[in-house]
DNA sequence: CAACTTATGTTGGACTATCGACAAAAGTAT
DNA sequence: ATACTTTTGTCGATAGTCCAACATAAGTTG
């Protein structure tokens, strides 16, 4: 019954009775309940149709604080939001995964502390903090697996780290699928079959079907970086394997391309601000990485039939040439069926899809009935 | 608590008081209600371990009749199955899916009837019929959508014209799909990420993962038959594409393919006779369609990250050549984080797997949570 | 056969969820 | 101001679920 008012719209109690079938008697109940809790306030402004003028209420954002953290490869970020996702506070650091989960976590920590006090709240509003690590990770016990750039974490108890700061639930995952969940609550929130394809350094994708995020049996599902596409022949990946969707379409692999023919590009950025300044040789390079990925999307479009695919992570950021030539290959290779009603879409949180997915990981959390029922009877 | 004795295994009454966390005295009121529906029965044989014998009972598996049915592109085949799945009756015919729902429908509606007698049994003992169909299907409503080689079928209400003969929940769904359940069902119970490739006139996947069946949003997930794969450039396809899997490795492709290099193979069936009787062209063909097939399932396994593929379909039956081929390419292709684990196992139902897959899906319909509570409060 | 052990059957009561009806509140229309 | 309308708050009645304790059944062990 909660859950209706999880959208946060605005509701009277006669509206709840006749939505959920209830008597107007058991609404009022379980609305008081709540409202004791403080999980849902009044809001103002009701008008009068002719009698006494209903009392409209609302999810109080207010009620709890969750904490989104997306941890990557040299950076980090960390906020504090509200039950509706709106940020709070925020923490940026450069800061290498790589030195471990002590010295990282502690950080987190230590953010995570600064950011409640600069947000005015304490430690005991928080509901949740939900984490993307760069890499696989096995959601149900938050420990990463054979992670392959992030030394020293492997099958480390990420959960149990941080609780020892901060006793809250504690959800981890793949960088990834955070960002689909971030991109699905930012612009998506009626689709329930949702693709995000990550170009960065990497490539990946996190799958959202039937609503629910798709892990896999080892939680490794996602990763396209080392398909082989045909025009890479010969290629060699980092992976010690050759032909990778990587080692051609990577921003690591255009920046090499791009160097080679004398052009300044030692990062994905410099392929970006390269690409921005109109340079008709990265633009092209982009361009083709764009049809390269889509070669291998166009299977996987036939495989898992999304509604959406949403291309975010850095090379996304270069303008519509990437986006150009994923379509281009798609909607040429796609089964009709499956791309009648297809749209390829570019990001619309950017960097802050990470961090928001990890934030509406933990809310999704603190909202969820048994958390609610659990609040409600305490 | 129903939920328990899913599993058909037989229990006692303290069993599942222990289990359930429930008092004694509750169970035994629930258990009786379910007896008195019949939908548990008791099982002798308790042995005493000092005091009164257990009375053990468990799931009745002849409470309630569902009907599976698998209608492919030129046959159909009809089975009656009690609530283990154990088939008690079945009917075959060769009967084109063409001649349209009315037609197909219609002889689907008397096969069951003439199955009900057979097995002594009456219409009203049925709890569910499942339905797989050979193109994409909208679930939720139980209609085609847009098939390709069903015509005349396109959004035709088939539960409604079921109905107007049964009166009992009808299950539709594509039958890769319905394949994918079935083998599941048979041999791998405890796997919650499963893919099932069909091989045979075309191409295609059913997903299980968490356990639930995909269907994307369409219901045309799992389409592989056109996906490009390098080795096919410039090789038409009944699609109007070119380069895709199934006109590379399809029945007909393979047969084309050999009777062109003099060999007597016109039909699917051919080439599987051909490998049987030892052809070493025809097994050398059958092998590189696997690694064709293997080819993009490489890329399957990095997106979906199954734990087991179950290979299937009628080019399945040629030995063990196909399967041969695709392991290879899938175990060099894919990541080793998701292979570690993976195997890749020949269908154990065969040509059931389809009518299986029907069946477990009617089974699951029939004894589902909400299902078992209307048929116990009723 | 008597004592003991284990499992099942039964019963009355506690607790909760829900409803329907009534009373009160807070406006509008005249 | 008065009547009316619409919404909200409160209370007792009811049904359903579950439990704890006791009584009974059906074996084993000495």
């Amino acid at each position: 019954m909660f859950q209706l008012l999880r959208d946060g719209q605005p509701r009277t109690r006669a509206e709840l009775a006749q939505l959920t079938g209830l008597a107007r008697s058991t609404v009022t109940a379980r609305v008081d309940a709540l409202m004791r809790v403080g999980l849902i306030a009044p809001v103002g402004g009701a008008t009068s149709t002719g009698g006494r003028p209903p009392s409209l209420f609302a999810l109080n954002p207010a009620a709890r604080l969750v904490v989104g953290a997306d941890l990557g490869a040299t950076h980090a970020l960390v906020v504090v939001a509200d039950l509706s996702g709106a940020v709070l506070a925020e923490e940026r650091a450069e800061l290498s995964i790589a030195s471990g989960p002590d010295s990282v976590l502690g950080w987190l920590c230590d953010a995570v502390a600064r950011l409640l006090q600069e947000a005015g709240r304490r430690a005991a509003d928080l509901g949740a903090i939900g984490i993307g690590l760069p890499g696989p990770v096995e959601h149900d016990t938050g420990r990463p697996i054979n992670p392959p750039i992030m030394p020293g974490w492997d099958r480390v108890d990420v959960p149990g780290l941080v609780q020892q700061h901060f006793k809250v639930p504690v959800l981890v995952d793949n960088d990834v699928n955070i960002m689909a969940l971030g991109e699905q609550a930012m612009a998506w929130p009626e689709t329930a079959d949702l693709m995000l394809i990550k170009v960065a350094t990497g490539i990946g994708a996190g799958i959202i079907s039937s609503g629910q995020l798709q892990r896999g049996a080892q939680g490794t599902a996602g990763d396209l970086g080392h398909v082989r596409v045909p025009r890479g022949d010969g290629v060699a990946c980092r992976c010690g394997n050759t032909g990778c969707l990587e080692a051609l379409a990577g921003g690591p692999a255009l920046a090499a391309a791009l160097s080679a023919d004398g052009k300044k590009a030692y990062s994905s950025q410099d392929v970006i601000d390269l690409v921005r300044s109109g340079d008709l040789q990265a633009i092209q390079a982009v361009r083709q990485a764009g049809r390269d990925i889509g070669d291998v999307l166009a299977t996987c479009v036939n495989l898992v039939n999304p509604s959406v695919i949403v291309v975010g992570g850095r090379l996304a950021q270069a303008g519509e040439h990437l986006l150009a030539g994923i379509r281009e290959v798609v909607y040429r290779r796609s089964l009709p069926l499956a791309t009648e009603h297809l749209r390829i879409a570019p990001s619309v949180a950017g960097q802050r899809a990470g961090v928001l997915g990890a934030v509406s990981l933990a809310i999704g959390h603190v909202l969820s009935p048994e958390a609610i029922e659990a609040a409600a009877s305490a």
